[in-house]
DNA sequence: GTTTCACATACGCTTGCGCTTATATACGCC
DNA sequence: GGCGTATATAAGCGCAAGCGTATGTGAAAC
């Protein structure tokens, strides 16, 4: 019934990493998450949270009739463990780059 | 006219990564890349091909009338560069769980 | 030049995303 | 209880992504 989002997916989206740039910071309201994108209504930037914790990119608590937002540890992990084979292109083209530096 | 893709976007599509994880290995022909995905005709193919070009992912060079490509080194970094900074979180969290199982 | 092969592009279609407005839920305060 | 505040969900819509079929392009072989 619903489409079940990957991390890739879910870290397309310019507005959800900008939440977990704020999160990076430090815990958050939700609503102080609202606040951050001014060109969003509150509940465009809810179902984005809602994405970002169904992949477990974040985590919730509850205080009182707020909901605190804070960062997964490990969620992004399985993007940089996809991207760790491929680091080693950009590294060898570096060094080749820095190999051509010193001999000329 | 053309919407500018990013490559958190091209990345996002799993037939996007399952080419690059072959043009990881070793160049390769687009009619190569076309039957390493059975499930997509080759305009599909060929339009998923064109996105990794235009995001700077892969390169082309015409070989008579094949077209190999090949993955670019520094494509992937501007994904790299942007978890860098979340990179210390899961790292302090293995860091805690790793002290937490040597003072029990 | 014509035919064939390898690949790219055009077009039309369906589906899902992200958005807004409206509404529900749930807590705190009185 | 009733009301305001904080957040989530529902419903509906526009638009773009991704797909397939059909067609264009350009090189090679004859």
């Amino acid at each position: 019934m619903f489409n079940a989002v990957d991390v890739f997916e879910a870290v397309a989206e310019p507005n959800r990493r900008h939440l977990l740039g704020l999160l990076a910071e430090r815990d958050r309201t939700a609503g102080e998450l609202v606040d951050s994108l001014p060109a969003l209504t509150q509940p465009a930037v809810s179902r984005h949270l809602r994405v970002l914790r169904e992949v477990g990119l974040v985590e919730v608590r509850p205080d009182g009739q707020r909901r605190i937002y804070a960062l997964k540890p490990d969620g992004l992990q399985r993007i940089d463990d996809w991207i760790t084979p491929y680091r080693r292109f950009w590294r060898d083209h570096l060094a080749a780059l820095q190999q051509h530096l010193e001999n000329r």
